[in-house]
DNA sequence: AATGAATGAGCATTCATTCAT
DNA sequence: CATGAATGAATGCTCATTCAT
């Protein structure tokens, strides 16, 4: 039951921040949307950034998840980053509301305080760093700096993120979703240049 | 002496915006700073969302005007793009805190309104998926879709200047934005796989 | 076990508004340090107010139980004074919170809707002053305006006991407490002054 | 001007306190009695704690500068203080709103935290027991624990305000407050024994 | 043009109280 | 009797914007 009603904010919130952004939302209306009582929301949230919080925790958590799997198996590294790739954009197609939010609402405050948000922003780079470095290791790739590259393909993955989410053609948006991890894992593996 | 007072401002709020955040960034906090009247601001921007895109519209005519003479030579179109990602990590380098702001304040309100960071948002990437188109047809590059990869690379660009801004060590910071450019071409142009 | 549950209440309501105060002293709170729901404060108590009341009610009472039996001897109406102060202060230091309570919370609300408060704010200068005027009517005192005087005596009472039970040090708290009631008789029956 | 603005809602702030008492005195309600604006209010204070502190600290000076008065001429003591006891219950003969704000606001919050508040209830004991000092260095009176009488006069003048401010016959309040500083003065000085 | 006092709609948050289980 | 999740009115405070000087 408790669960439930956690849920239910969550989800609510994810419709009404999708829809407003995150200051923009008001408690009052996401209670309303949930067809609850304000309340209600204080009883499983401190304040409304810990909605926000929540939000990215879960999201992050799918990513960690799916990120110790991969470092389970044997394969490349490459191909490791190309499922994650491939598990992030297929979670925003399932609702691309969510991934408004997460390539939106990425500065909730001038404090640097840690939170749920920066362990998002912070922590998916650095699993991509990672993998970097372990295809560096075993030689899968030329000489690079691994945190700029890094910091850059988590950029381009948010930047088609954000290209996608923000397409308000249904058909051009799923097609970019379904093309984004290929494309993108082309430009690392191959790069564009036909200079070869 | 207009045209001074709208620079102090413009400046002014640059440097709160980059400590605060726009959301935390009062125009009385601004207007201090500045050591003015807050009624003297509203005497050259209606509101405070109007600092903010001019903020943005300033630093998106530098890229503009860099496009337009980029194209006016006819190096290829791959130099062409490593001039303006050079030009753009030296701007942020000049003054690390508009950096801040061109990552940061992406999203200034729920409405669809085009505005000048919709602006931003939408040329810069407009004008990379213009060169790559031109790449493309002058045979430079290998087919692909360039919607994805234009999106792709303004928000790997936009990832690593994330990244260098909040870089607490002015070193590293440094480095970061000197080897940006050079990094993000050589994914580009040579993709970062050995199996060439 | 009805009568277990609301002593209970009234006792740790006693820590929690002692400790914090009446308006920061949440039912929750009161609720948790009791270890039951806070359901059950609303099983016996209408309301948060009225659980102030009682704990000035069984205050008044013992108050009450005091005078009446004083009034049952045929001491001289000062001693009967006396016996009142120091069973109140004895009571006070047996536990202190209750005085920082009956010190502190003297105002529960605007309207002068009458309750056990105001009873026991009126009460106990009330039997006071019956005991001046039983001592002026028996010759044992001066000609005195007797409800200045009781609201005085009263208000000297209530001023020790604050001055005490805000008294960090426990031994000197001690001291106070246990001198209170002869230093005020003193001031009392012989006044300060050397000129007699 | 903007001492005039502070000062109008110290005023009303004394009308809608003295009236619905500090906690249901809202910010709303003493704006709309000023006919002004809330926000107006916070432009002056932090915080509606901060009006209730100002007004204490407004009735804290002027007892102050009487005390500080007093202490410049050479009368004994006892008429230093009973000069001070004067002033007191004149004060609050001229307004007896603020009377019932210094009798009945004394506990702010939970926390001990010094304010004006605390000022007041320390400050004023704390002179009369110098002043108390003094008269038992110049022998004027007996030997006794100043501290407790101190804090028993203290509390027999806020006692006997109390029950002058609540008096509902204005007569009747009138004739109290215009005794009081005598019938208190006779108390400490004779006693009310017929024993001397 | 510059000022800054005044404005007041807007909002997050609190918490006593209720009532179905 | 006991519970505690749900309620929602109440409220202090913020701050962008206005406008008379």
């Amino acid at each position: 039951m408790r669960k439930n009603r956690k849920e239910l904010i969550r989800e609510t919130a994810i419709e009404v921040m999708a829809e407003c952004g995150f200051h923009n939302s008001t408690t009052d209306k996401i209670a309303e949307h949930a067809q609850i009582a304000v309340g209600t929301i204080s009883n499983y949230f401190r304040n409304k950034e810990e909605i926000l919080e929540y939000i990215f925790a879960v999201e992050l958590k799918k990513r960690q998840e799916a990120y110790n799997e991969q470092m389970q198996n044997d394969a490349p590294a490459l191909k490791k980053l190309c499922a994650l790739l491939e598990l992030h954009f297929a979670e925003i197609a399932k609702d691309i509301r969510v991934g408004r939010i997460l390539v939106r609402e990425q500065q909730l405050r001038g404090d640097r305080k840690p939170n749920e948000i920066s362990a998002f922003l912070q922590g998916v780079p650095h699993w991509i760093q990672a993998l970097l470095d372990l295809a560096l290791k075993q030689g899968e790739i030329r000489p690079c700096n691994t945190r700029i590259l890094a910091a850059g393909i988590f950029g381009a993955i948010q930047g088609v993120a954000a290209n996608a989410v923000f397409e308000e053609d249904k058909r051009l948006q799923k097609q970019i979703l379904e093309n984004a991890a290929t494309e993108l894992m082309n430009l690392c593996e191959l790069g564009i240049s036909m200079n070869r």
